[in-house]
DNA sequence: TCCTTGCCTAGATGTTTATCGAATCAAGGC
DNA sequence: GCCTTGATTCGATAAACATCTAGGCAAGGA
């Protein structure tokens, strides 16, 4: 399981996107860029990605003590945030261990580039 | 309407908080910030953001026929997208004018500074 | 005053999702 | 070979969600 996962994102198809306020946003981009938003739209996924970005890698055992969830439940939220592009794992003998794919995570960054906005922000 | 809505996120809870990469985030940080992932998070809400940001302002009756919905169903989007903060609405005369709401969109765009990661990406 | 147009709210419905316990798989020690 | 520990998959269930139709309110023109 740990190198090549089934359903993952395109990355070069998010490359391919101008930041949100540049322009209108075509469907297609949107079915590409909205799961990767939708990945950190959860609490519980929005701090297992913290908590991976935060350090080089991270073992799950160390991922599941910080939340009131069971193993299954945080195994799930993990294969979501691997699904949608954002983390990659891989298995060193017993234990399974998290990275971040910084591509993605630079991606959604440069999306939110305000600075693209055709007014000044107030 | 336009003014005051009733939930909204409180902007400066959000201005607390550093980003993902830097620290593990807490419970309490999730809980506030992943509400305004999660309003990005479906294709039509992100179209409807980035018609909205990438003019100064934009009226119902322009972004309601971009899309293969039902007028309800847009206003439904639209306000998911309010109540989250992203964007503020006023009526003038006929038609209600949207207008994305800056701090909200640097805030999510500062959570995602890659630059503040432990490691320099691969 | 009534009608039309623009937008929103209310209520209903089918789908997706977050969560759990049970079962399974993978590695390593006995 | 068997057991233990770590992690995932499977199946079920309750909550949340996206969408629709019907109905309502606000503003403006006849």
């Amino acid at each position: 399981m740990s190198k090549q996962e089934l359903p993952v994102v395109d990355l070069n198809a998010v490359a391919c996107c101008s930041p949100i306020a540049a322009r209108p946003m075509d469907a297609d981009q949107a079915a590409v860029v909205a799961p990767l938003f939708k990945a950190l739209g959860d609490p519980v996924r929005l701090r297992l990605m913290s908590m991976i970005a935060s350090v080089p890698e991270i073992c799950v055992c160390d991922l599941t003590p910080a939340f009131d969830l069971s193993g299954p439940t945080i195994s799930h939220h993990l294969k979501l945030l691997r699904e949608a592009g954002l983390v990659d794992s891989e298995r060193r003998g017993t234990w399974v261990w998290y990275r971040v794919k910084p591509e993605a995570f630079r991606q959604l960054g440069a999306l939110l580039d305000i600075s693209a906005a055709p007014v000044a922000a107030t």
